[in-house]
DNA sequence: AAGTCTGTTCAGTTATTTCCGAACAAACTT
DNA sequence: AAGTTTGTTCGGAAATAACTGAACAGACTT
């Protein structure tokens, strides 16, 4: 029986699906392409062998590992004696995602009591609705914050 | 002075800061800004009124709201002796925004465990850093779930 | 019945996103 | 020095998403 083969079959269903899953959550697909086989090999990747393996020009790995890099979810080791970069998860990749997550619940609540302050006195009602609302975005950062504590503790 | 024009500036920011909020979450802008309109205002708002307002065809409005319907975020109300379809927020519309981005996760562990269910014996290390994988999703459900009790309490 | 108003659907346009090829610079090899 | 290899950048092509106008059906009004 030829596990290679298999295992590179289910690799690639792996793939797949993750860059569905990471597209439908409003990241670019490659992103989760490329998270999905660090997260499937374990071992740092090459710069070319990304390339090869995902079937996409070099330019689209470059600016992809770009944006992983600026997010925090990889690192890029520079070899000595090796002329290509490699790449690998970085140690904290999950708790950085649950972090950046946070930011755009943060950005919701600033928008908002930043619309409440541009209200004029009274409209107390309108206020209170938009309290409401940020209150939803409260119990969502309230419980990232959660997540980050429980999946750290989870984590090692 | 003119609290009525006030008003109605810092109402058309919201629903534009709302809409790129939305866009940057992944969902429609449409249908973001037809969610803040209607917190802003409170009352229900006709089918015309959110064209009128919003400035899109008809046609837009009609697939936005049944984005939005299928979502279960807004209610229309079909006034005996009124023409026009009114639409107002559901009554749990927050909670269920939560339970529906529950659904991603979930998917994203059922795409992981299936993953996993299909690899050859063996392919331990393949098997754990999947399950670490899933693991992070799992975080994010549990606080999902949190998030969902913390907001339900918080609300009335 | 003819006319108006309302919401839906669909084909087609417009706008946005995603990807590629080519040109380039830096570092290395011969 | 000339030639490779590597990664980046940029203009533009290809794919996708968002919106529109027009045709339509149902319900109401006259």
């Amino acid at each position: 029986m030829d596990q290679e083969a298999d295992i590179k079959t289910v690799r690639t269903a792996f793939i797949e699906r993750m860059g569905m899953v990471a597209h439908h959550e409003g990241m670019p697909r490659m992103g989760g392409q490329i998270l999905a086989m660090l997260v499937f090999d374990g071992t740092a990747i090459s710069f070319g062998d990304l390339a090869r393996r995902l079937q996409v020009s070099r330019a689209t790995i470059s600016t992809s590992v770009r944006f992983l890099e600026e997010r925090g979810l990889i690192r890029r080791l520079n070899r000595t004696g090796e002329r290509q970069d490699y790449f690998q998860l970085a140690e904290d990749a999950y708790a950085t995602m649950l972090r950046h997550a946070r930011t755009g619940t943060l950005r919701a609540i600033s928008e908002i009591s930043q619309t409440a302050a541009e209200l004029p006195a009274g409209s107390d009602a309108i206020r209170r609705r938009l309290d409401e609302y940020a209150g939803f975005y409260e119990a969502i950062d309230a419980s990232i914050l959660d997540a980050i504590s429980r999946f750290e503790t989870a984590d090692t």
